[in-house]
DNA sequence: ATAGCTGCTTACTTAAGGGTAAGTACTTGT
DNA sequence: ACAAGTACTTACCCTTAAGTAAGCAGCTAT
């Protein structure tokens, strides 16, 4: 995983934000490029690796394992591996991420709302 | 304003991500490093430019001020200045933005809630 | 007259995130 | 023997976001 130097700036401005402001917190648990969109498509059931990769067609396997590994460490989705050849691996929410779902519906029915109302 | 290669392939995903995950839309006019920190700070009312720098401390003023303006393009907030020396500038939500408080509100609820089942 | 307040702007540097492309392990189908 | 499928991993480079530091305009209080 990418190694982040622990004294720079930014970490150190980041860990405020975190404590100070709870949508940042949220943010780095679900922001960014990729990871809402991974979410997303979660949100339809569980999926397998290459199903996502299917589903994402943009999206590198470097960005889909790195962003599903953080989703993991946070706690969110659950990986399970079935031992056969060829590898049939699974991604789902957790009851954590579950927890999400009513918030990432929250935050798509705003998308909705304001992109029907402006344009792109 | 930073200028942007247009033809570059993270644009060209961006774009497609907008059109295709709602969720993503909204981050991209949510998300970021500041954005979430500078919105919290306006749920609480509208702000100067000289508070918003005041309640955030470790933001500079050209992140502070490059956030705004983009919010501001997006019309989620209002800039009012008044002609005075020294200069008076408010800056607070548009209706637009208002519609986003129970959004941001659903967003720092599930970020209380995760962060005090867990520790930071 | 000089420092201070306010709301910015600019030029330059560094750090983080993302993209490209290649490789690995292990087995089934041809 | 060799291609194909699955789920990754790795090394290298480029683009974007953020940080640093300085300056400006215009008035006011010392």
């Amino acid at each position: 995983m990418t190694l982040v130097k622990e004294n720079s700036t930014w970490n150190f401005n980041k860990e405020l934000s975190m404590q100070a402001c709870p949508v940042s917190f949220v943010m780095n648990k679900i922001g960014g490029h990729w990871k809402p969109i991974i979410l997303y498509q979660l949100m339809s059931g569980a999926k397998r690796y290459s199903e996502l990769k299917r589903a994402i067609p943009t999206i590198t396997e470097k960005m889909l394992i790195q962003h599903l590994k953080q989703l993991q460490a946070d706690g969110l989705v659950i990986r399970t591996a079935e031992p056969v050849v060829p590898p049939h691996v699974i991604y789902q929410f957790s009851p954590r991420g579950e927890s999400l779902k009513p918030v990432l519906n929250a935050i798509a029915a705003w998308g909705y709302e304001q992109w029907s109302s402006d344009g792109i």
